[in-house]
DNA sequence: TATGAATGAGCCTTCATTCAT
DNA sequence: CATGAATGAAGGCTCATTCAT
């Protein structure tokens, strides 16, 4: 370790930032050493390989997410909590979107996976009558979309940060989204 | 020519279907003239380059995409369209999803962007009335959210297609959103 | 043909002038079917190969080249012929000059070599003993620098043109290179 | 490193051979790294392209020949070292020849130039009226065709090695072209 | 642990040449 | 004769990974 910081720590900023940057294709081993302050042949040392340590950062920090989220019993502090952690770390909030889009191994369902966390409070609301949307994957989609694509707009420039202003009214619509006029719902 | 179907035809084929299976990127050249039974070299009769194939490929059914929105008067009519293009090719929507969200050249925003078309309607419904949200950028990104995911999970096989049935439930969603309780409108 | 010029023209015109400015190696088929204004499978309507284009235009004009000096019975015209012949088109001389030195089979000595011309002519100055340098070869090198070197000085600019009025003062230089003071002649 | 010689030293020597023998453009990084014994990529931790190896070679042996002959006061000295220069590596001494008249960037004057410290030692020849011609560019161009062109009549085997031998006759020539008659310098 | 030179498979692209029209 | 799309071998270069130090 260097810098009062452990090389371990080192590589995996760096990665956050390059991979979110240029993507993960595009940033080559050599992209990661340079950027770390280490030779190449170390990163070896801490991942067996750069795809392992894609997929190590992915997983360590989308179950950390999902564990933030577990305890949550209301739809509106599940919004908070997920603008929170963008405005907090937004380069790590966009990794995370990043790598699930891509070619990575699907994440099994879970307790560690913040969307089924997600899903499972829809179901509950839905078993318990407070949602009457019956399709609770299509909810969970609905909801998803209401809080990522404002978290892109925002990334992208095209909204301005923080993006926790808009928690309150996200919160209504996903809530009117779970809650349709009666004929309006799908069969 | 060959086939009853255009060399180009062939490529352009070819290109959506490995880009979207394996990602950008991950397809070679090599894989791209197999997939379309076609030499290397051809390729380079017919686009300049491998990213000269990829901007061209999203630039032309990127724009194609939002004329098909652009005369559209409803909400309701622009969620039905973009189901139904998801519906007709789903391949080709995902495409346009992926590489818009790579590390392409950002598209200006403008008749051609279908982004842009979708808050140009928003916008005038706030205007004349009809809509009570008044930040418009953050009711495109609500709406593109309440879309998109849901396309997102059909792709992903999370729910199952086609995108249309929906269209419906999600239109409400839309545009409920757009049209909050009034102590929920943020400042 | 077209323009009043024939394709075979057009072709070892393009072809000279690229060669020059580009190398041989350098300049492509399709750089010569542009330049000629031929589409790219016409130039072999004319030629083998690209190989054979090069080789055909060298050895023609290396042969009428050799034809021009083989008459001459003085040193003096010799020289004189030489500058008039870079004079009236120095990138037919710059490709003989380029193309020689290059990896090209060794044009065989003879009546269609100009350097053998050269040499042999010195051969009949020693015999007849109107030189005393006794070794033909260094005398033959020793013209030959004394008009090549400053004709590539006029191509690349450290010279300027036209060559011919240096053709007195390198005659004399070639001359006096020929006999040398009695004691300086090696064994 | 291996075999006692530096990776760097291999490459450096193979390329001299394989540039000489077959042309820069025709030497591949294949047969390079072949031709040094050791990967094709391992060239790229040694030189950043294939051009800059070819640069870096020209440009570090043309500038050591030039400062061979910086110090030199007489024009014999200079013929002698220049000779002995092509005696001692004449593939080297080749290779500064092929690639200067290259499609190579030109060389700017100075005293990395041996062109240029034989033209300063010429022009001071004049100034002092030790020569008398008064070309000084013209004087330069006959003096490097007079030890070039036999060097490559060397090369080709139209004269037997060493070429130090030829250094007496070649720097009376040189004198002589230096010094003509009065009235056949040029205006 | 850390290093960085070496590796060789694979990438994108160019090229001379062919051939159906 | 002329065309130009198609070819596939070869080119320069990058990359993730290994290993002796």
């Amino acid at each position: 370790m260097r810098d009062g910081q452990s090389t371990r720590r080192r590589i995996d900023d760096a990665a956050l930032r390059l991979f979110v940057a240029k993507g993960v294709t595009e940033t080559s081993v050599r992209d990661l050493a340079q950027a770390a302050g280490i030779a190449e042949g170390t990163l070896y040392r801490h991942y067996a390989s750069k795809d392992d340590l894609v997929a190590d950062l992915f997983a360590g920090n989308y179950a950390a997410f999902a564990r933030r989220l577990a305890g949550l019993e209301r739809l509106d502090d599940v919004v908070a909590e997920v603008f929170r952690f963008h405005d907090e770390n937004p380069t790590l909030f966009r990794f995370l979107l990043l790598v699930q889009h891509q070619a990575l191994p699907r994440v099994p369902d879970g307790a560690d996976n913040p969307v089924s966390v997600l899903k499972a409070l829809i179901e509950r609301g839905i078993r318990e009558g407070a949602i009457t949307l019956t399709d609770a994957a299509l909810g969970t989609a609905m909801v998803l979309g209401l809080m990522l694509q404002p978290a892109t707009a925002v990334v992208y420039g095209r909204l301005d940060p923080p993006l926790s202003r808009f928690a309150a009214t996200i919160s209504a619509a996903c809530w009117r989204a779970l809650n349709p006029p009666k004929d309006t719902d799908h069969a």
